[in-house]
DNA sequence: ACAATATTGTTCATGGTTGAACTTACTAAT
DNA sequence: ATTAGTAAGTTCAACCATGAACAATATTGT
């Protein structure tokens, strides 16, 4: 397309957007970790995180919230739901829909891992003063806002 | 551990910290089906442009940059080297490990693959000024560090 | 020289993720 | 009311990723 025959690595907005792509990858993996003594998963912290913030959402919202299928949600669901976080209660007002609400033991668990996520965050981003963080975030929402225009 | 006992989604760093992860995962989705046409995956891309820049790397050097297993390596390499976009060579200096050299056909198609890669990046990036953009890339880079210092 | 330890790459079993096909339930149009 | 279209959730087969166990080769200590 354009003169980008030269080595990528040299483009601004690309180098510093794989150090973006890294930075998340490593936290990922981190996060991971230091779950693992909770004996949960990133994609259930996921879940439950959400299902804690918005009580009663749906299965399709919430994999439309995570970018993820709806068929990720409804196999990850059953075992989340065997160990007592979290149960599902159809909608009487709509019977397809199935909407998702934390146990007591699921809202203590999801709090605990929380508590761990946002405890590596701060530690990683101690270095990263308040003014910057929000920088990063505006850049970050602007980025998803081109995305989602996009569309396609 | 701390006060965060009210939603972390209040607490500023996480709340822009999910921005980036939003961002990373969309712009990863959004790779993935930019790069449909040329029937490449993004792992295998993440291998090639690699390869591209650090010719003769070893498979475990590579794992290494790319954060994940030696066995992934293993896994997918076979793949690309049917499509012949590479080969392998044993180093005759030490038996045990492999160089990875892409062909004239698989630079072809990296130098392909990331003229999409950076099309988009720029795209999603329009809106994002040099100065901000480089300001970006060195928290990252800090985050990273401040990650690898603490190993574990 | 030899034994113990390291490192590279492969294999395999396990579990995660996806999209397509399917079932059930709701909605809209005539 | 009936038909067609749409939406929520499930299932399944295919594909990816991971870590542990393994074989081959290198290195280190004595």
């Amino acid at each position: 397309m354009n003169e980008n025959q030269v080595l990528p690595w040299e483009n601004p907005r690309f180098k510093n957007w794989i150090a973006v792509a890294r930075a998340s990858q490593l936290i990922h993996q981190r996060l991971a970790k230091a779950l693992a003594p909770l004996d949960i998963k990133v994609p259930h912290l996921d879940i439950l995180a959400n299902i804690y913030r918005f009580e009663g959402i749906s299965q399709q919202d919430l994999a439309d919230k995570l970018l993820v299928g709806r068929s990720n949600i409804s196999m990850l669901l059953p075992q989340i739901e065997k160990r007592g976080l979290m149960e599902r209660r159809r909608d009487e007002s709509d019977k397809r829909v199935l909407r998702l609400y934390l146990t007591d033991q699921g809202r203590d668990v999801t709090g605990k891992a929380l508590a761990i996520e946002v405890d590596l965050i701060e530690h990683v981003m101690s270095t990263t003063g308040m003014e910057e963080c929000n920088r990063v975030g505006e850049t970050m929402k602007r980025m998803i806002n081109k995305l989602d225009d996009w569309q396609k």
